[in-house]
DNA sequence: CATTACCCCACTAATTAAGTAGGATACGCA
DNA sequence: TGCGTATCCTACTTAATTAGTGGGGTAATG
C-alpha cells in the first residue's frame, strides 16, 4: 500500500506545479484545497524542503515553492525521499541493499527473481515520470 | 515492503514446484529446508490450500502438494492471495476498488495517474510469470 | 487405537502509519 | 523595536498491521 505521506506528498506537489507563479503558497491553503490534515502537511513539505525539492520562505508573504521546473522533478526522486526504497524487499534494492540472513543464494530465489523484475519496471516507469507528466500540461 | 508472509507463500510453493514427484510434503520439511517459522509457515499453506493452490493430506505420508502444474500457476493469483491488491491505492484496484473520500475526480488526480500506470507493468510482469519460471527449470 | 500430521482459533509483541500538541524561530512591516 | 505571520521542530498518541506463538481438535494410516 502506498502509504498517505506519500499521496498527499504528490498530491501536494502537483499543486504547486499547476500554478502559473512561483511564488511561496502557504501550507494552509495547499492542506485546504486538497483535503489533507494541515499539521501532517507541514511535516511532508518540511521533508521535501530538506531534501532538495521544495524551497520555503518564512513570515508573512511566506510559504512552500519549488525549486525546480516540474519537468525536472523525476517520481524515482519523489518516490524515495517519501514512501523509501522502490524494490519491495531489500536484497533487491540498489539503494538500500541488504542480504536476507534466511536466503543461501539469491540466484537460485524466486522471490529474488521476481522482486528484481517488479523493481525494474517500477523504476522505469518512475524515471520516465515527471512532475510536469502528472500535471497534464 | 513485501511482507514476510509472500515470501515464505512463494519459497515454498517453489519448493514444491522443483520436486520431481507430486507426494505430499510435510510442512516440517518445508520449514526447516527454507528457514521458515514451521508455525507461521502451517497458516500460510492453510491459506493457499484454501484459495485452491494447493492440496492437503493428513496422518502419516501426508503433507502439502500443487494442484497444477507450475506453469499453470500465475503469479497474480498467488500475489493476490498472500498480499492482496497488485495496486498500491484502492481507487486504481481492479479487483477491490474503493473511491478516495479526498478526491473529487479521479481523472485529475497525479496519484491515480501515476499508480495505473504502476499497477499495469507490475499486472504485465505478474500475468507472464508462473512457478515454473520461478524455479529456473 | 495409537501415532502422525494437518486444522484452526486465540493471543502477544513489535513495528509502522497517521496524525496531534505545543512551543521555537525567523521574517516583514509599521 | 514590537507585533503578527508562517515555517520549524520535537515529542506524544492512537490504531492498525505484521510476524509470529500456543494449544488443543480432527482426520487418516497402520
Amino acid at each position: 500500500m502506498l502509504s498517505k505521506k506519500t499521496k498527499y506528498g504528490i498530491k501536494a506537489l502537483t499543486y504547486l506545479a499547476r500554478l502559473e507563479h512561483k511564488l511561496p503558497v502557504q501550507i494552509a491553503i495547499i492542506s485546504e484545497s486538497e483535503n489533507i490534515s494541515l499539521k501532517f502537511l507541514e511535516r511532508i513539505l518540511l521533508t521535501l524542503r530538506k531534501n532538495g525539492i521544495l524551497g520555503s520562505k518564512k513570515g508573512k508573504g511566506g510559504g512552500y515553492y519549488l525549486l525546480k521546473d516540474p519537468s525536472e522533478i523525476q517520481m524515482t526522486v519523489v518516490m524515495r525521499i517519501l514512501e523509501g526504497p522502490i524494490s519491495m524487499v531489500p536484497c533487491v534494492s540498489l539503494n538500500f541493499y541488504e542480504k536476507c540472513a534466511d536466503c543461501p543464494d539469491e540466484n537460485l530465489c524466486a522471490v529474488h527473481t521476481l522482486m528484481t523484475q517488479l523493481r525494474d519496471s517500477s523504476l522505469q516507469i518512475f524515471r520516465n515520470t515527471t512532475l510536469a507528466d502528472l500535471c497534464g500540461k
